[in-house]
DNA sequence: TTGTAAGCGTTATCAC
DNA sequence: GTGATAACGCTTACAA
């Protein structure tokens, strides 16, 4: 019931010892004789001290914090990524503050205003959708604090981008729909600001070209790709003219939104409409017929930019400008003349 | 280019105004003139001046951040709990700092020992399914930093706990399956020791004894309801002497399993046995049938808790015990014995 | 191996 | 309304 904060003066008192020898004793430092050592030890459990981090960071200036900028922490692609963050960093002693910027700029600069405030000493960041100006990043510039863009890569500041390459993804997953004999492909693009939906875009465009089927613009459908999107998108492929045999979506979500607005309406799939998404999405193989879907490392890429990160921070690695990953599309029923299960 | 920490010392000197005022002038204090103000606050932003938050926590004891332990993020339940209480403690000034114990005891001791070190002002936590002693909470009690729990209640040190009324819901869910013509009940359980378990199981039991049905021992299944388990209690079902004609899962991830394990083995839901699982995951909708399951106001429950454990911090209000929100039975194909969509 | 003393950047308490 | 000064709890030269 003691509304005590037991500090290392408290334990440097009981003992008669001075403090700058107990905090040496708590840092494990070789400096301190193993017999004062052990008696600190015992004296600061029994008096149940624990660290002030915020003395201990504020004297040191450093945090052993990152901060971690998340699009939208409930999908799943992400959530994955953080695990694997989460995991690198507490290896490497370091503590992760998530941040949801739930695809809004602004929320993503005063995100990134109490992270600066906080003084984490890096930060991950998956810019969100509204992002195109990189101002509020320019500070972290100056304090010399490093960033690590993950998944959606950025040209900024010569930082390190981790992610996969979706040129190539995207052109395997249009290339798939081609050889199941699709000949007018719709793509449900992401906003084309963002180089990865850029990338998607070409890697889509180039599969088209490399077979004889000229890119027709009307067939490329630009929104967020989000659940609403996904219905919006699914009535506007109906009333294409000239018909659709297959869709490329950027991602699960707007993919299986609109393989559902599809069902309700008669729409056969893959019969009708073959459809390939993005990410494996846990509900692309639980839908019937279950989704096509390219297939990201996504544990282990937030393993990885955990890893840059921290190296950066400790400033022994020169900066990698972009590590990239492999991934594998996953065929399933949504994209097959027969019907899987 | 500057590896600058512009502090207040620096405004001080080149206005020659003293620290004291420039701080008095950031933090809005009624104490200086409105045209100091202006100067100090004009040169602030001239010189890029980043209130240091460690130093100012480390003076006030104060961190304005609350930390947030939550079993696993990627459950879509938890994540929608996360953003109602980001969105609750952005709107009061408070930051908040997010860690998964993954179901592990051992994971939540060491956050719980990173978040007391960190000097949060206060703890949201729903419990590890490992959890049975409370040892490691202990030292916030003598910090006088506030604990509130949220779907998993606790009776520990008089604490605030915020969820729904699990038995009532669980009566419901089980009656439901009773009304449908259900007479030999398995209910997948969680594990017993944690209180919503133990509610969920004894609503389970009080519906069936209330229409006359005995409970049979061997008709419940405790397990930790993961993907892996829903499959092994699927084929338990399948084994059960003298059948079993419908499930009530404590969650879905478990029912989920459980029904796709049933449909690849020819079991046909809800004429053979019906399904009721718990938590309205996205996929209980998706899947075919799609699943009858217990929605709770998952985003409303993190706002709530968020602010009962605010109200604690600010210690001006007295701890209500227990904040009981409501549920809703969602009810769909997988219980019924006329097949919906 | 241990002690002394200064300081991290901010804010609170006095004065004036 | 503003200024001087001490202090939050910890770390780290430097001294002993």
């Amino acid at each position: 019931m003691q509304k005590s904060e037991v500090t290392i003066h408290d334990i440097s008192k009981a003992l008669g010892i001075d403090s700058s020898t107990v905090s040496r004793a708590l840092n494990d430092s070789p400096r301190v004789s193993s017999k004062t050592k052990a008696k600190i030890l015992a004296k600061a459990t029994e008096l149940g001290y624990r660290r002030n981090s915020l003395a201990s960071n504020l004297r040191t200036n450093k945090t052993y914090t990152i901060g971690v900028v998340v699009p939208r922490i409930s999908r799943n692609f992400f959530s994955n990524v953080i695990s694997g963050i989460e995991e690198t960093a507490y290896e490497n002693g370091y503590n992760v503050i998530i941040c949801q910027s739930l695809e809004s700029l602004d929320r993503e600069q005063k995100i990134m205003n109490t992270l600066l405030s906080n003084r984490v000493d890096g930060v991950l960041i998956s810019i969100s959708m509204e992002t195109t100006s990189f101002k509020h990043l320019e500070p972290f510039k100056n304090y010399g604090t490093p960033i690590v863009f993950y998944d959606r890569p950025c040209n900024y500041g010569g930082c390190t981008s981790v992610s996969i390459n979706d040129f190539e993804a995207s052109f395997m997953a249009t290339e798939h729909l081609i050889f199941n004999g699709c000949k007018r492909i719709v793509h449900f693009g992401g906003p084309q600001h963002i180089e990865l939906y850029q990338n998607r875009k070409k890697g889509y465009i180039s599969a088209l070209e490399k077979h004889g089927l000229e890119f027709d613009k009307t067939l490329f459908l630009e929104t967020k790709l989000t659940e609403e999107d996904g219905v919006k998108l699914a009535k506007k492929v109906i009333n294409i003219k000239g018909g659709v045999d297959g869709i490329y979506a950027a991602n699960d979500t707007s993919a299986i939104s609109a393989m559902r607005y599809f069902k309700l309406n008669g729409v056969i799939i893959p019969d009708e409409i073959s459809i390939v998404g993005f990410n494996n999405d846990p509900i692309s193989v639980v839908i019937e017929p279950s989704l096509t879907t390219v297939n990201q490392p996504d544990f282990e890429m937030g393993q990885i930019a955990a890893k840059a990160l921290i190296d950066q921070i400790k400033e022994k690695k020169c900066k990698t400008k972009a590590l990239v990953l492999g991934s594998d599309l996953i065929v399933r029923g949504s994209s097959s003349k027969i019907r899987l299960s």
